[in-house]
DNA sequence: CCGGATCCGAATCGATACTG
DNA sequence: CAGTATCGATTCGGATCCGG
């Protein structure tokens, strides 16, 4: 019925058509960090126009991917449904099968601190993760990134104000990582954590070198056949 | 640099540039069932524009999904390369979370075998497979549907003219099994295959009760959360 | 018949402005 | 803060056309 229907009686493309648009997944990967509000989307996903920010939440909503909810006390956010959380995984490999493609940003581009923070989460390996505790620098992102017993957390530093649910770890990180974009290579496994610090891709300022070795071993995504 | 990108330096925001264009994830379901020529594809996809369609090869093929390939004599086929057929978890993933969403099918929608085949291999479950032997029809589709061993394999039996690599397994299947839309209720799991029987959505035409019992366990996809 | 290229109206997207 | 309104720029969809 829909003229922009694909026509076909398939899972696949009743997938697509939920969260094929433009811009939707993007949204949904924010959402995967957290509830948040229209205006923090629009934040994280800078060149978004607004417009199609209201038609895409409007779309997800109705079809059933997320939902509004009351802001304890005043104002709203939107959220994923269960049925839009089940969408964790298959995002994650996504973010996994993109990375080789990354090559180097374009001008212009930016990192924020969801898509980063869902960065750490689809490089992070539970089976080989050590125990860290370190702060993470972006351009002027900065998270706590935490990892005990194979399990991944990631706050919000700066910029500040965390969204909704943000809760500060107490106390102070083990180490301060301060990594450009060439981090990629390193999280690739093109080079080593010596070389990154030697090419100047990260810098350890506070900290034992060893985290960075660490780091390394917790995060990383494999290549994938050429 | 390019107006349309989304101006993001992450894995997400690479893939959704490299396949979520319109079409484009289709393109790579079809090809997952083998390489196809541009006719292939046109016919699997009845709704797409001819010139999408070239645009879509000709993007994926920079992308590095897709390749060229010289037909055995005369022609071409397009397939994926190893990095597009590294979507394939994916793929299946995907088509696993719409199939709930899936409903009844609107005015127009067709199934295709390619499609089926996938929707066959998404709702695969290897690890309760039970040996089959069965032909599948829905619609003007006819596949052939052999399980062994916890390996699954699916041939097209029509329309006919398997593209390119279609080898048409010896013998007689054990059963033909015609089914409607409704067998995604089946697949579901919110009717027997009794049940099934009783409201029409499938009919043995040939073969014993319990072959579909085998069916219904082998594929399955389980409720998601709501 | 295969593998597209071209043309054009319709729908969507992107950018900016504006409002309760 | 949370969107709507507007409008030009793109893209999509449908049809036709063309060279092998």
């Amino acid at each position: 019925m829909p003229a922009r229907s694909y026509g076909q009686y398939c899972g696949v493309t009743t997938a697509v058509e939920l969260i094929g648009e433009r811009w939707a997944l993007l949204i949904v990967r924010d959402l995967l960090v957290g509830p948040r509000r229209y205006t923090d989307l629009k934040q994280g996903l800078p060149r978004i126009p607004t417009n199609i920010l209201s038609t895409r939440l409007k779309e997800l909503q109705e079809g059933g991917v997320v939902r509004r909810v009351p802001l304890h006390g005043c104002g709203l956010a939107y959220e994923l449904t269960p049925y839009g959380r089940a969408l964790e995984p298959i995002l994650l490999a996504l973010g996994r099968w993109g990375f080789p493609a990354m090559g180097d940003p374009d001008e212009g581009d930016v990192v924020t601190p969801d898509s980063l923070t869902m960065a750490l989460r689809t490089a992070f390996r539970p089976d080989r993760a050590r125990d860290l505790d370190l702060e993470l620098h972006v351009g002027d992102v900065a998270l706590r990134v935490i990892v005990r017993g194979g399990v991944l957390a990631v706050a919000r530093l700066s910029p500040p104000a965390p969204p909704i649910g943000g809760v500060l770890p107490a106390g102070e990180a083990e180490a301060v990582l301060v990594a450009g974009p060439g981090i990629r290579r390193l999280i690739g496994g093109e080079i080593t954590p010596a070389e990154a610090v030697a090419q100047d891709v990260v810098a350890l300022v506070r900290g034992e070198g060893r985290i960075l070795d660490a780091f390394a071993q917790t995060f990383h995504i494999d290549p994938l056949p050429a």
